[in-house]
Formats: structure tokens, sequence, C-alpha cells
DNA sequence: AACTTTAGCAACCGCAATTCT
DNA sequence: AAGAATTGCGGTTGCTAAAGT
């Protein structure tokens, strides 16, 4: 579908001279040096301003997306994945809000991810990825394991010295099993080493806390409560299931293409 | 090796909300 | 107050590279 070759006039040009598609260097570089020296904003002037053939909205979308300074790259840690999953059930497709809660994701990453990553699974479950079976799915297998995994990587606790010390987290996977949803042991391979190269987050600050009572969330888009609870990166307590951590392969070399064993997450199609 | 399919992601679009004049 | 301009959001599209056949 790629018109570059076809004439003057490619897909991405109108006849007023507008660019779309894939920005240059060029364009990249106009754009940062009209920001850094007159400010974000007024989006349809900078672009005529900076000479830029390019909407306002577009330039502004590719700021945030891509150009501004404190933009993470890179593929997202457990601990944001985390959030991703714990924020939808709450909000749903708030992209935008569940992404004031991820510092340096945008919102379009974090939709990109939720597309490509999670509905993928509630594909090969054969389930909606809006339905509560498929919540359950998450959060009984999907966010306990990687709970585990931030655990697992996060650097070891000081002794408590003042009444402010965050808490020492337990074992989740001592976390004694919902009667409904202890599951069987699958294998776990050498995939932690996988693991261990994606976690990049050194501010992770999980603090889950066994056996609190369960609180419920406000506006739960799925209306099921979290009992246990971590901070976000900015420090605002997020609620987390209580439950047991199956020794399912989360983390292998298919971490993008299956996170769990199919034949296990049966039930929650029945 | 060539072709097809799939995954990931950047960018676009339409619409709604907000701000400006 | 009203219309225009701008901004923000969520859904969707299409390109590219990787994986599969």
């Amino acid at each position: 579908m790629n018109s570059n070759s076809k004439g003057n006039m490619n897909m991405y040009e109108c006849e007023s001279e507008l660019r779309r598609g894939p920005w240059t260097l060029e364009e990249d570089n106009l754009l940062i040096q009209y920001v850094s020296s007159h400010g974000e904003g007024r989006w349809n002037s900078l672009s005529k301003f900076a000479g830029l053939k390019r909407t306002g909205k577009s330039c502004r979308l590719r700021w945030l997306n891509y150009l501004k300074p404190d933009i993470k790259r890179g593929n997202l840690t457990p601990h944001e994945q985390l959030l991703i999953l714990e924020l939808h059930s709450k909000w749903g497709n708030r992209w935008s809000k569940i992404a004031q809660h991820l510092p340096g994701r945008t919102d379009n990453e974090i939709k990109n991810y939720w597309r490509t990553r999670v509905q993928k699974q509630a594909r090969q479950l054969k389930v909606d990825s809006n339905s509560k079976k498929f919540l359950e799915a998450i959060r009984t297998f999907w966010m306990p394991r990687l709970m585990e995994k931030m655990e697992q990587n996060s650097p070891p606790m000081s002794p408590p010295s003042s009444s402010s010390a965050v808490p020492s987290s337990p074992a989740i996977s001592q976390l004694a099993p919902p009667d409904s949803l202890c599951l069987n042991p699958v294998k776990n391979s050498d995939s932690n080493n996988i693991l261990l190269e994606q976690i990049s987050s050194p501010s992770m600050n999980l603090t889950a806390v066994k056996n609190q009572p369960e609180i419920p969330i406000e506006e739960s888009y799925y209306n099921v409560g979290f009992p246990s609870c971590y901070n976000d990166m900015q420090g605002q307590e997020i609620f987390l299931p209580d439950c047991h951590v199956a020794e399912i392969d989360w983390f292998g070399e298919d971490l993008y293409s299956t996170f769990w064993n199919t034949d296990e997450l049966w039930q929650f199609r029945k």
C-alpha cells in the first residue's frame, strides 16, 4: 500500500501539501527546537511557525507520544504491567487516566499493550476481554505472578528504622489460596532469567499486605474487589488480589504469546 | 529462498470537551 | 452568549519486521 513511488504525491500528502505518515528526522528536529524555545501548546500555530507541513494535531501527537524528553522506551516492567491490569479493571479503556499512573508511558503505548498483548489472551481463551471471566483469569493467574516476580527482583529491604518504613511484603506464593482457585502446578522453565532482564524499575515499591481485609474499589469497572494493596509509581495505593500463585510459565519465551496454560483456564469459560 | 501470516507500534480519524475571541 | 479554534481521548488503520510455512 506504500505509494511513495507513485508519482509526485503519495497517500500521505494532499493538495494543501500537508504531510502525513511517518515523521522524518528533520521534522522531529524542527519540532524539538520549536518546543524547547517556545514551549508546548498552540499546536496549529506551532506547526506553521516551525515550518512544519503537519497539522497541529499531528505535531502534538508526535511530541507527546515520541519526542517529549521524559518518554520511557522499552518493554513494560512487571510493575507497569500489573498497574495496567489493575487500573484497567477499575476504569476500563480510560487510557489517559491509566497513563497518569505510569510516568513516562503514553496512553497510546498502554492502549497498544492492551490490544496486542492482553486482548490476544482473551482471543485465545475465546472469551470477551471485557468479561468477568477474563478478568478473573487475569486476577488469578497473571497478576499474582507479576507480583511474585516483582518481589523476587526487588532489592532487599533494610530493617525498619523509623515508623514511616515501608512494611516488608510477604511471599505472595505463601498466601492461602481461595477455595475455588487452587491450581495444579505446571513445570516452570528457566524463564526467570528472561524476566530479570525485563525488570528495570528501581523505583518499584511493592508493599503487598497479607491478610488485609477486603476493601472494595470504588468505580470498579468490573465490580471486583482486590484485597491486597501496593503503591503505584506515585505512591498512590492500589489494591490487588490475595490469591494463590500457580506455577505457570508466565515469563517463558512465549511471554507475549501465551501467558497461561489454556487447558487450566478452561474453567473460566464454563 | 520466497512467500504468507502475525505482532508491535506509530500515526490518523472522528468526536467531545475545553478554551479563546 | 455564541461560534471558532484548540486540545484531549479512544478507536482504528496501515506499515514494518519477525516468525512461520
